[in-house]
DNA sequence: TGTACATCAGTGAACGCGCGTTCACTGATGTAC
DNA sequence: TGTACATCAGTGAACGCGCGTTCACTGATGTAC
C-alpha cells in the first residue's frame, strides 16, 4: 500500500492529486495561463522534476485542470437548479429549470473567473497550428452543455404546440450564457455596476427563454 | 519633413505604423499572446530597442493592436449591413439590418480568430490584480456594440406596439453573438462541420430576433 | 549659401527572469525467497 | 522472521529558450545664424 499522506514522507503518497489541487488553485486566481508546472510543484513542496512522474508535462497538467473546472461549472448549474422550486405546470417547471441552470452557469463564471476561463481554454499543443491532423475527433462531452440541452428538450416536450426540439437550439442558448459570462468577466462589461449587471443577466435570460418559442 | 519611406534609410520614417502593422499581423495568426515586441521589431528589420521610441512598451503596442482589431470588427459588420437589401416595411428593414450586422460580427470572428481575440483581450498590466485603483472609469466605447445597440433601437422604434428600448437588450444580443463566436472559434464548437455550424448560427440569430420582441 | 550644433531615431550588448524539460542520481518501499 | 534486491518516486543541477527592458552609444536630420 502506498503511504497515506500526513507525516512528511519522502514518498509523498498522493502527489498527483496534490499537484492537480495546486494547479486548480493557480487557475482559480489567474486563469489557465497561470497554471505553471514549476509553481505547482513549489506549492506542494516538491521539485519540478517530480511532476514528470505523474504528468507528461505542463500540457497534461493543464488539461486535467480544464476537466476539473468543467466539472465544477456543471456542479454549480445543478446546485442552482436543485434550489429552484418545482411548478405544477410542467411547461413552467421546465422553463424555470432552464433559467436556473443558466443562472448557475453565469454565477460560476462570475464567481470563479479563472476557473471558468480554464474550463474553456484551448490547450494548444505548444505552437502546433493543428493542420487538421487525423480525423476531426468528436469533442469530449461537456456536461454543462448537456444540462442545457436536456433542459431545452424537456421544455420542448412540455410545450405542447411547439415545434420539435432542434439540436442547434442548445448551442444558441449556450452561446448566450457563454458570451454573457465572458463579457461580464473579462470583457467590456467587466466594470458594470451590480444593478446594471443584473439587468443584463435578466435581459439575456429573457432572450434565451423567448428563443425557446421559436427554435 | 520626415523622410518618406522607400529607400533604406537609417531613420525609418514611419516606424510606429510599421510596428503596428507587424503586430497586427502577429495577432492575426496567433491572437494577442503572439504579439511580441521583439518579434514585431524583427519583422520590421529594426532592433527591439527602437520600438521604445514609439511605444511605452509591449503593453501599449498590444493596446494599439486591440483598438485596431475592434475597428476591423466594426467595419466587417458595416460591410455586411451595407450588402443587405432594404425593405419597404421599416420594421422588416430594421430586423434585416440587425441580422446582417450579427452575421458580419460572427463572420469576422470566424475569418479572423486571432484578431477577434485580440479585440477582446484584456491587456492586464503585468500581474496587476487591479485592486479597484481609482474611479471605475467608463470602458471606451466599442463601435461593434454601438452598431448592435443602434440597430435594436431602430427595431424598437419601427416595431409599433413593442415596449420601448431597454439598454440591457443590446448587451443581451451582444452576448449571443459574442458567445457564438467564441464557441465556434476557440471553444467546443470549433470542429463543427460547416452545415451544422450554419444551423447553429441561424438558431442563434433567430433567438436574438425573437428576443427583440420581449426585451 | 554654408556651417555648427541640438535633437531625433536608431544600434548593439547586456541584464535578469522564469519557464519547460532532461539528466544522472539516490533514498524509500515492498516483495520473493 | 529476516534479508537481498528490483522497482518506484523522489532530488538537484543544469540546459536552452525567448522574453521585456535598460544602458551607453552614434549616425542622421534639420535648423539658427
Amino acid at each position: 500500500m502506498a503511504a497515506i499522506s500526513g507525516g512528511k514522507t519522502y514518498h509523498h503518497g498522493d502527489l498527483r492529486n496534490a499537484l492537480i489541487c495546486a494547479a486548480v488553485h493557480l487557475a482559480a486566481d489567474g486563469g489557465p495561463e497561470r497554471v505553471v508546472l514549476r509553481e505547482a510543484a513549489r506549492r506542494v513542496g516538491v521539485s519540478p522534476t517530480a511532476a514528470y512522474r505523474h504528468f507528461d508535462g505542463r500540457g497534461e497538467l493543464l488539461r486535467t485542470v480544464k476537466v476539473h473546472a468543467q466539472r465544477l461549472l456543471a456542479d454549480s448549474m445543478e446546485r442552482a437548479a436543485a434550489r429552484e422550486p418545482g411548478a405544477d405546470d410542467p411547461s413552467l417547471a421546465a422553463e424555470r429549470r432552464l433559467v436556473a441552470l443558466c443562472r448557475g452557469y453565469v454565477g460560476f463564471a462570475v464567481d470563479q473567473p479563472g476557473l471558468y476561463r480554464a474550463a474553456f481554454c484551448v490547450a494548444r499543443p505548444a505552437g502546433a497550428e493543428e493542420p487538421s491532423s487525423g480525423p476531426p475527433q468528436a469533442e469530449p462531452e461537456i456536461r454543462a452543455f448537456t444540462l442545457l440541452r436536456e433542459a431545452l428538450e424537456g421544455l420542448a416536450k412540455a410545450g405542447g404546440p411547439r415545434p420539435g426540439f432542434r439540436p442547434a437550439a442548445g448551442a444558441a442558448a449556450w452561446s448566450a450564457v457563454h458570451g454573457l459570462s465572458l463579457l461580464l468577466l473579462d470583457g467590456p462589461l467587466r466594470r458594470l455596476p451590480a444593478q446594471r449587471r443584473d439587468d443584463v443577466v435578466e435581459s439575456t435570460l429573457a432572450m434565451v427563454v423567448s428563443g425557446t418559442r421559436v427554435l
